[in-house]
DNA sequence: TAGATTGTTAATCGATTAACAATC
DNA sequence: TAGATTGTTAATCGATTAACAATC
């Protein structure tokens, strides 16, 4: 059990995360064996990329071969937390929320949501997959309770960083921010984010310059 | 109708979604001038980033004052495709696939879901929204005579590239990616990702560093 | 062995920040 | 006017790529 020795660049640490998923692929493939090119090649990277960004990492390839895909999994996988389990908290069940809840992968990618708040008393004490909807003032007490690791923020912008401040308040660790807005977290918090709303706007954005500049 | 001189970086463009979605609060508030320092407090940036970015647009500060709050939301608007109308079509029914669906942000903001597919035959038929699922074969002709600008790919990671051909056969000009998986698309399409799990992960990554460097 | 591929250093490229003259 | 803030240039910082000796 080795510790991280320096803080990795975020680029890299996300770039990790596509490794993983396309050697997972590759190891169930039943290759063995893999260059740092043909993964280039697979993820749209240079070689040199990948070999610099492997070199973070606590294990070596060999010579001719490449790099053993089972043991390259096993390190990403460790050092992107797959070993642990997170209990999760769900802020807002609206559609996302919901989905969220309801989506197997992240159990299986040892993300264990507990539970469900929102604050529309319509909405509270419905069921959502094995969970019951809770209201918003038990957020606090069963956060702190139930010592919740991660809370996902998926309510509306507005109400977003009162909703992080009162996570964070009950002892999270982290938090998943799924609203359009900037949150401002203290330094010892984790976080990140993932805004379709914004991945869209900067499609949007793709396209016209895409057809503007076409041939 | 200014055309778009140069091509921006992604970096930029990504700022430009923050700086719209802020802008957009404080013009809601009632607010006409900000400052660059202001931006950068409230988004995490320095205000010689945020003054950077603006220089790639269309328009000036006043000194003493700062931006017209209301010019700038219109000029990032426009840039992000704001006064555009994208029909989009979005490839599996399952819980992210249908919560997008039902989601009303991405429709007040241009993006109209016109129709949802499944190769699920018991999803086939369902009602999602106002839509009902579509089958597998049908994608190619409807996306192509209803003129599909977006395909939005929520399928599992397996099966998501051949989804992305096909879509791209049938004519649209950009995906978005919510798989998890690497999509390669040829030059003059539109990509943009937006990957939960991968953010969930770069997450757990944090938390554990910021655990282990601890006071 | 010959040749392919790593690991790493150095070079390049790009993005962020600092600094400051221009301006209102 | 005095002073705050922009717009822009130059400096710094960081990330990517190229190159190549080491190695199997």
């Amino acid at each position: 059990m080795r510790r991280i020795r320096k803080e990795l660049p975020s680029t890299v640490i996300r770039r990790f995360t596509r490794y993983m998923s396309h050697l997972q692929d590759v190891r169930d493939s039943g290759t063995q064996w893999v260059s740092s090119q043909e993964i280039a090649d697979a993820l749209g990277l240079t070689s040199s990329t990948v070999r610099q960004d492997f070199s973070h990492l606590d294990f070596s390839g060999t010579s001719r071969r490449g790099y053993n895909v089972r043991l390259v999994c096993e390190v990403l996988s460790r050092i992107l937390g797959g070993d642990k389990v997170w209990k999760s908290a769900v802020v807002g069940a609206g559609n996302l929320g919901t989905a969220l809840v309801l989506h197997d992968e992240f159990r299986g990618q040892g993300f264990d949501i507990c539970c469900i708040f929102d604050s529309d008393r319509r909405k509270v004490g419905k069921t959502v997959g094995s969970l019951k909807v809770q209201p918003m003032d038990k957020m606090g007490p069963l956060v702190s309770t139930l010592r919740v690791d991660i809370g996902v923020i998926a309510v509306p912008p507005a109400v977003a960083q009162s909703v992080a401040d009162l996570l964070i308040l009950a002892g999270v660790k982290g938090l998943l921010n799924l609203a359009s807005t900037h949150i401002t977290v203290p330094e010892r918090i984790g976080i990140a984010e993932a805004r379709i709303a914004a991945s869209l706007q900067e499609l949007s954005h793709a396209i016209m310059m895409k057809s503007s500049l076409g041939s």
